[in-house]
DNA sequence: GACAGGACTGTTACGTTGTAACATCCGTCC
DNA sequence: GGACGGATGTTACAACGTAACAGTCCTGTC
């Protein structure tokens, strides 16, 4: 697997490496699981990929239209759906968006800030809280399986 | 306002208790606040507070319209938005459904604990967590408002 | 080569969740 | 009385998501 720039969502950098990375990516963790990653998918998961901002399953029927006219949305939600399954997109509950997932192959739950000005949503991937809402969890004796971690305010940029 | 009794959403429990808690707290924050809790708006609180599962809208407009005939989307959705904005009840994002607060009056985004077994739902106010949260935003440089922690699981009594 | 099975995609139709926009009602203030 | 603001009534629609069945394509088997 190619290695990972640390890149902000909110800062300006090179998105064709994160788009070229996570294709990469998912061709390898596909191939490896011997499941699919067919032309469609690709497309869906390049999509998703346009932007660090989460895109609505319409958004990207829209887009996925274009190139693609017998498109609907059973077309859009099977392919989300197989992306989620295999780790390469989340679901952004609070927004109802789909975002690539930037650590693909470490089986998680994603953790997100999401920047209500310009809508830019990073993933973080944060030992230290996923100890707390495990402690958390365990104090009230609750056993915790899928965990939905969603910080909406202003990125770093935003907030001045 | 009344002391609140530390009650788990998925222990039995004298449930009649939380509802007329949750009433009287709310009738004297919205005194204080000088917000009208209509009765229209008291009777949706009383509905999501049937239960400590989250409560979908139409669930709580078909009940609303037993004993309201002109209930309609608008007439719950204005009640809900109502409720929010008072901090009375959270919205759980990962079931678009509705779940009374059982710390209102104190600001604060929820923490929850969802059962996938029974479906009952812990509201928690742990302040380990919730530092947490705030450090790990704060390493991100990012300013948070809004948090939305929904934690799916086994709770206590579902899981063995 | 026929054929059964499985994975994927096409297609139609519908279910669920949420909102815009405008009308009406009602109490308060001048 | 008349203007206003808050609450509710009412219609229509937008946005999000899924069920169900049909077709395609590949592959393994006889
Ligand atoms: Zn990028
Ligand atoms: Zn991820
Ligand atoms: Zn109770
Ligand atoms: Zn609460």
């Amino acid at each position: 697997m190619a290695a990972r720039a640390a890149v902000h969502a909110h800062t300006s950098h090179n998105h064709r490496a994160c788009i070229d990375d996570a294709l990469a990516t998912a061709r390898g963790l596909c191939a490896e699981r011997g499941v699919q990653l067919t032309p469609l998918r690709e497309k869906v998961l390049q999509i998703v990929w346009r932007s660090h901002k989460p895109m609505g399953a319409y958004e990207v029927l829209d887009e996925l239209a274009r190139s693609h006219k017998s498109a609907r949305p059973p077309t859009v939600y099977r392919a989300l759906d197989f992306l989620m399954a295999e780790g390469l997109i989340h679901k952004i509950e609070s927004l109802n968006a789909y975002l690539g997932c930037i650590e693909a192959g470490a089986p998680h739950s994603g953790q997100f800030l999401i920047c209500r000005q310009c809508g830019a949503t990073e993933e973080i991937v944060d030992p230290r809280l996923e100890t707390a809402l495990e402690a958390a969890a365990g104090r009230a004796h609750f056993r915790p399986e899928r965990k939905v971690v969603e910080i909406s305010g202003l990125c770093a940029r935003c907030g001045k």
